[in-house]
DNA sequence: GATGAATGAGCTTTCATTCAT
DNA sequence: AATGAATGAAAGCTCATTCAT
């Protein structure tokens, strides 16, 4: 990786935990230059836009989180022991890395205005999402799923754990996220078996 | 209801299909006072901040979406007929008046500056939650429905309804809503089944 | 006094209170109404503008101040113990009804644009003004006080003890206003005398 | 003195005229931003809000004005010869430079909303206050002043002067400023002697 | 006289972005 | 590459005043 290169990710892992923490519209980009110590003027000279940046960021994290459940996809296992893999490590991630998930929820998920232009569709999480396309299509023709609509399995996964971390978030959750590992696996796998 | 109460309810509306629509940061008060055809100073003289505004509307859409899921409630039907009534009217609704449930995902879920002081925990959204929790709660009793953690059966309920109307919103669904309602009242079945 | 008089004056009152302890500009013609129990449109039946509104309270005020200064003037007593009269008035007044010493610094000091139109020269605070005239005149030609400009000496008595409600106000003295009068008397005594 | 520094004590001085003159209410940032020819965002980089700007006047102002008397205090001369040169050179500044002057009267006096949180007691003042107390101290250890309550001798000084300046801003004056400087210097050391 | 909903200009403040250095 | 002062449009909100009832 080239000094700059590193530079553009430390960029993107600051405004990652900024806008996560604080909103995309009350984080702003002299915040952003202040805590990674350098000047809004360079800052541009990386990321041409807020926007730009914001749309940078999520195919930067849908990346990271699609190469977790491919290490996932790629094991010699049944697809209920699939499913607990991927709650685990989403949970795990939102308890270790929160900035990830959140800025899926908080940022992504609300700001149409920002993502339509450039992330139309799935595009910028397609990371994410092929990875549980083929998780998906592996346990159907394992014969182990049902073969369904994918959307109505992805919306399955997508939105329970979204929303369990939501939950998480707002302080009503009355355990860890971890503790709901097993529940949530084998509601996930009720759902989806043949 | 009061010539003040109606014109009050007239702007929580207009309101809500604006933030719904175009974010809620997006969405200026001349924006909202224009589309009502009232004064910006009027418009204050009903709701003091454009935050407390965002709360009454959070509650406003609650209290109608939980009556709805009470009238399901109260049928004599078994809980598998129950889920598939709660996805119809849920994405009724998303199709119907979608600004409503686009509320939930685009405004309440992600501005946790805005509704951290006033809405803490489920305050504002208690009269949905409430009514879902008497739907699983009779289930079990029933036992029609499996015994678990409430949060591990609401966060599936919402989230999964939830993500397929993003979905819808982000125009990647190759159906209509009402086309998957049969898949995924199934898919919640089999996960809360006994 | 008529009802309407009564009322009129009452409006003064509470105006007058308002502006005092929270300043002409943040205090609204709606929190007069509120206080007084009464409509803002009702009460620009009695006053036709915030402007004039202030400019009848500070005539109202220094008729009074004024009156309490003519009983002193007409005792037959010497300039001396008529020094001390007044600063004992004065600072009663300050104790007991601060509002209006306060006032005359926090209003009509303060706020040129509001009085410049109507209260030009000394014109609204002749009442106080005259008096002290009075007892000035009364004190040379009774041979006690030194001839000089009128307002070398109305300066000095309007200014000093103004100042010294000032600095009471901003918690700063470290006695009770009433235990300075001794000292104060004494001091304009000394720079009137002949 | 850097660029910056210069500027923003370009900022002091052309407010510092502006909410003399027109009022502080009645000077927008606008007009401020104008009269410097500057954008009202740059001018929000120096100064991080309207009450805080006139924070800093008032300490520079103090600042200033405490100098001069320190001038006066610090020569070999009697203290009724000093109390002629202190209103000497207040006068002067109120005949040459008359918005500082102004600005104590017609700003930090009657605006106590915006000073009272930062500038308690006298602490954006204490440049000017230090050196009356100076002065005072001085005259009472050599033998000429009369020992009395400190606030009795300074409410005399600042509230005289201050008055007679209040005075000739309200064109009630019949002379300039500079002709009473016999006559208050004579009463303000008849006063305070022993 | 009395009401208070309605008006709308005007305020302070913010912030993405630019550009001379 | 790097700086950060500068821009200016636009936001949320206030409030003296009016007027239909």
């Amino acid at each position: 990786m080239t000094k700059k290169e590193l530079k553009r990710e430390s960029i993107i892992q600051a405004s990652l935990k900024l806008f996560s923490s604080n909103g995309f519209h009350k984080t702003t980009i002299p915040d952003i230059a202040k805590v990674l110590g350098m000047s809004v003027g360079n800052l541009y000279n990386y990321f041409k836009s807020k926007d730009i940046l914001a749309k940078e960021i999520i195919k930067y994290t849908s990346e990271i989180l699609g190469q977790e459940i491919k290490k996932v996809n790629i094991l010699d296992i049944s697809s209920e022991e699939k499913i607990k893999k991927i709650v685990e490590l989403y949970f795990k991630m939102a308890e270790e890395k929160p900035e990830m998930i959140e800025y899926f929820l908080r940022v992504y998920l609300s700001h149409r205005e920002v993502f339509s232009d450039g992330c139309e569709g799935m595009l910028c999480v397609s990371g994410f999402v092929t990875e549980i396309m083929i998780f998906f299509d592996d346990g159907v023709e394992r014969g182990e799923l049902r073969d369904q609509d994918f959307f109505s399995a992805f919306g399955l996964f997508m939105g329970y754990l979204g929303g369990m971390v939501f939950l998480k978030g707002e302080n009503i959750l009355p355990k860890e996220l971890h503790e709901y590992i097993d529940d949530i696996s084998k509601n996930i796998y009720n759902a989806l078996k043949v």
